[in-house]
RNA sequence: GGAGAGGUGGCCGAGUGGUCGAAGGCGCUCGCCUGCUAAGCGAGUAGGGGGUGUAAAGCCUCCUCGAGGGUUCAAAUCCCUCCCUCUCCGCCA
């Protein structure tokens, strides 16, 4: 949720970042709504101070005057329903409207519309120029079975076997001791979560049709562990000498993929279910941007650990989720299909997942909506996938990257 | 799943219709005293919105005692619905 009283200080400020995201959100009529609103509020205090007021008078009244009191002011008593009523009205009109208002877009995110518009700014390592693709890799290696998946849950699903389940332990258990070295806690949140997490990272009402949902104990199940992380601190009022915090959660994510028929089908790249270790960091406003590049150093350093080649791009503005103002996206070389595809993927949310989340930190000018980022740290099939198909060998056979080894106990993977 | 108890400010905890945003305690902040990792004394200390103000301060005002609705001139207090937590029993990874 951006601050409304941006609303009415700097309106041009959101419209320039609705057109830059390509945004449908009619800032006008808002901005209309919170002049009628804070109107209408003012009339209902108005009439409400008055009725206290008269009220407090009551109170030291006795038999007939207080009667007669009593009688004066029940006009005045409906008048004041009546006007409450009306701001309530007004009031849910106005939040339900400043929930579909995105973050206002960084200055230095990418200017565009589509995944095309992101701009590169880095490429490391060397790629291989040919090789088989992941999904034949998992087949032939016995790590990754889908078929029977499709049997069992349905398509975009898939087993992980032998080498490939521990595979799985290995990459999770790496990535945890590396950002425990970070000073991240280490966390295994809830993956079933109150629509108000949801709502409150900003997935709702943007990304709904994403999000699986247990009807009956009206529970819904985190496509990411941003959630529940970013909900931990839901209604509190952080000390700012404990700042920043910063929090490693593991946890399964489910994903609906919905809109994604015929996109990688094959193997497990896309999925409704993978496991992902996730950065979560809440900071002190100024320290944001810098935190920003401090995640995607440390994503760097772990794709590189890896022997993994990347790029990095800074997605385009209308790429963007409603909660970010900029994002870094981490592409994996994938020779099978000879492109770079994300394999990680860090966000600056700002203000706006506190805010909506009333998440707060004391300084000396009074308490402060704090800032919120997140960041993959390992999204684990994903990563995987990256490794069978840049380690592969010409006999078939799939080397573990030394840093993995002492994780692995094993150095290859063969058919 | 069954039975019971309870949700009040950073924490504990009083408060069963009016002057209560709320006693008291703890904690914290500032000051005094003492001179020694303490005790004592005094003051301050919930959050949020709106208005006014160049800003800070200040001032005015409203909302918030788990959430929502209701009764009433007036609700932390009465009524209804819901949510959550805890205890015991049962079941269970």
């Amino acid at each position: 949720m951006i601050d409304p009283r941006l609303l009415r200080d700097d309106p041009e400020a959101i419209r320039t970042s609705l057109t830059r995201r390509g945004s449908k959100v009619d800032l006008d009529a808002l901005v209309a709504l919170d002049t009628e609103l804070r109107s209408a509020r003012q009339r209902a205090e108005e009439l409400r101070a008055r009725q206290k007021e008269i009220g407090r008078e009551i109170a030291g009244l006795e038999g007939e005057a207080k009667e007669a009191a009593i009688a004066g002011v029940a006009q005045l008593a409906s008048e004041v329903k009546e006007t409450t009523g009306e701001v309530d009205r007004l009031e849910s009109d106005f939040d339900m409207a400043l929930l579909e208002v995105p973050n206002l877009v960084a200055p230095d995110a990418a200017d565009g519309f589509t995944e095309e518009d992101n701009v590169e700014i880095k490429r490391v390592g060397e790629p291989l120029t040919e090789g088989a693709d992941h999904a034949t890799l998992g087949e032939k290696l016995g790590i990754v079975d889908t078929i029977r998946a499709a049997k069992v849950s349905g398509s975009r699903f898939g087993y992980l076997k032998g080498k490939g389940a521990l595979l799985e332990f290995s990459l999770v258990r790496w990535a945890m001791d590396h950002l425990v070295a970070e000073g991240f806690t280490p966390m295994v949140p809830p993956v079933l979560v109150r629509e108000e997490a949801l709502v409150g990272t900003g997935f709702f009402p943007e990304a709904r049709e994403q999000v699986y949902e247990v009807p009956r104990d009206e529970l819904f199940l985190a496509g990411t562990a941003e959630v529940p992380l970013a909900a931990y601190h839901t209604d509190e009022i952080l000390e700012g000498g404990d700042l920043p915090l910063r929090y490693a959660g593991f946890s399964t994510c489910f994903r609906r993929e919905a809109g994604t028929y015929g996109k990688d089908t094959a193997g497990i790249f896309r999925v409704h279910q993978f496991d992902k270790v996730e950065m979560f960091v809440f900071i002190d406003p100024q320290d944001s941007a810098a935190e920003h590049d401090r995640l995607l150093a440390v994503e760097e350093r772990l794709v590189g650990e890896l022997e993994i080649p990347y790029r990095v791009v800074n997605i385009a503005a209308g790429d963007l989720g409603a909660s970010a103002v900029k994002k870094y996206d981490i592409e994996a070389w994938f020779p099978g299909e000879r492109r770079y595809r994300e394999i990680t993927s860090c966000s600056n949310t700002t203000d706006f997942q506190a805010r909506r989340l009333r998440i707060r930190m004391k300084t000396d000018r009074g308490n402060e909506v704090v800032h919120t980022l997140n960041g993959t740290a390992c999204a684990v099939g994903r990563t995987i996938l990256a490794l069978l198909e840049n380690h592969q060998q010409s006999d078939g056979s799939v080397l573990i990257p030394s840093a993995l080894v002492p994780y692995t106990g094993f150095d290859v993977i063969e058919p």
